[in-house]
DNA sequence: AATTGTGAAATTGTTCACAGCA
DNA sequence: TGCTGTGAACAATTTCACAATT
């Protein structure tokens, strides 16, 4: 009923796995599920579930649970699923090429519809129905304007640079590879993958610990 | 000083990030710092700089920042890093086969010793000194019990199968690719990267705002 | 004069516990 | 009776602000 509280930004992230859950769910052919049980699949409490999900609505019936369908309706609205979203991906190295490869994207609504690199050896290679194209192009391109999502793969030096001509051309969210903090304007997200800091928590934890 | 309260656990990766920038600073010949500007390369605040490097130690000089030298060898030493840290990959499709081929990781202390997949076509494969071997064979490999980090990147399907195995030869943590909540024992961490999670935070942001 | 280290305050996020509904 | 939705309690994290230090 509430629309207004403040909602914590992790919740939309816990959406997500609430989606893919019951997705998961429904595919075993369940119709309800209540906030005990989502909590035990996604290693949450029942609270947590339950807060989370009425930051957006009132999706429950008490005594029995969520429907189902109409739980993943709302979620996959609120998500913003339904529109494929197109996606500009720039950097085709290692990390680049697996994500031009990698066939669940389209699954899950997202599609790399361009790829740039600055290497003359991978501009023009074809995947699929699309050719990497020369990094300096970026901005004459038409259909970048149309894509508000990128992908960051390029080496950390060149990462800032490519940042800032991505936020040129209309992008306002970017997921970075690169090992580098990111400056955007307002208005512009940007998340990190950063596989050293990953592994960093790990030698730090097993320091510690013997 | 104080080495007992408590320290947020997002601290130990924003100390990634502060190494990362000293090291950037000290290659550029630098050799103070102070915690402001370390907050402006990383986008804290000058306060969270400090409180965090407080967790682990004195490391400042009242009036004159941090010497970049010392803090370094500090840094390095909470991380962990010095010791090179054998990793196991689990899964040499797109993305498991981009790590293998990803220069960076040795230089920063990781090395990924073993690899392992269930397809008939990428067992046998070789990456450098590196021979791909059946998924089957993990328990029985000696030097698996040596690697206490896993990498896993295989289909959704097969991951908790997976997590099982590599618990039992003694992996302690767990950087998880796969779109899965998995079940672990007291004792090991598991850190996710999720693209599907990452990527619909985006569009649900882009849903809202426009 | 500049800048740290840190209690205390403010803010943000999670869990409790229960009234109210199906 | 079983389970949601939620205000209130609690916990964790960040920011403030300033005494202490070089």
């Amino acid at each position: 009923m509430n629309e207004k509280k403040r909602i914590p930004k992790s919740a939309v992230s816990r959406l997500s796995l609430y989606l893919r859950e019951i997705q998961r769910l429904e595919k075993d052919g369940r119709d309800r599920v209540s906030s005990t049980e989502l909590g035990e699949f996604t290693d949450l409490t029942d609270a947590q579930v339950r807060k989370d999900l009425s930051y957006f609505g009132n999706f429950g019936t008490s005594g029995s649970g969520y429907e189902i369908a109409t739980l993943k309706a709302s979620l996959r609205k609120i998500l913003g699923k339904g529109a494929m979203w197109p996606i500009v991906l720039v950097g085709v190295g290692n990390i680049g090429s697996a994500l031009l490869r990698y066939p669940g994207f389209k699954h899950e609504g997202f599609v790399i519809k361009e790829a740039y690199d600055v290497d003359r050896n991978k501009i023009g290679v074809r995947y699929d129905e699309l050719v990497v194209k020369d990094v300096a192009d970026i901005n004459k391109n038409e259909k970048g304007k149309a894509a508000k999502i990128a992908i960051i793969a390029v080496p950390e030096k060149a990462a800032q640079d490519v940042a800032d001509i991505l936020v040129k051309s209309n992008v306002k969210c970017i997921l970075n590879f690169a090992p580098v903090v990111l400056k955007v304007p307002e208005g512009v997200t940007v998340r990190n993958i950063d596989l050293s800091t990953e592994l960093e928590n790990f030698s730090f934890l097993l320091s510690f610990s013997k």
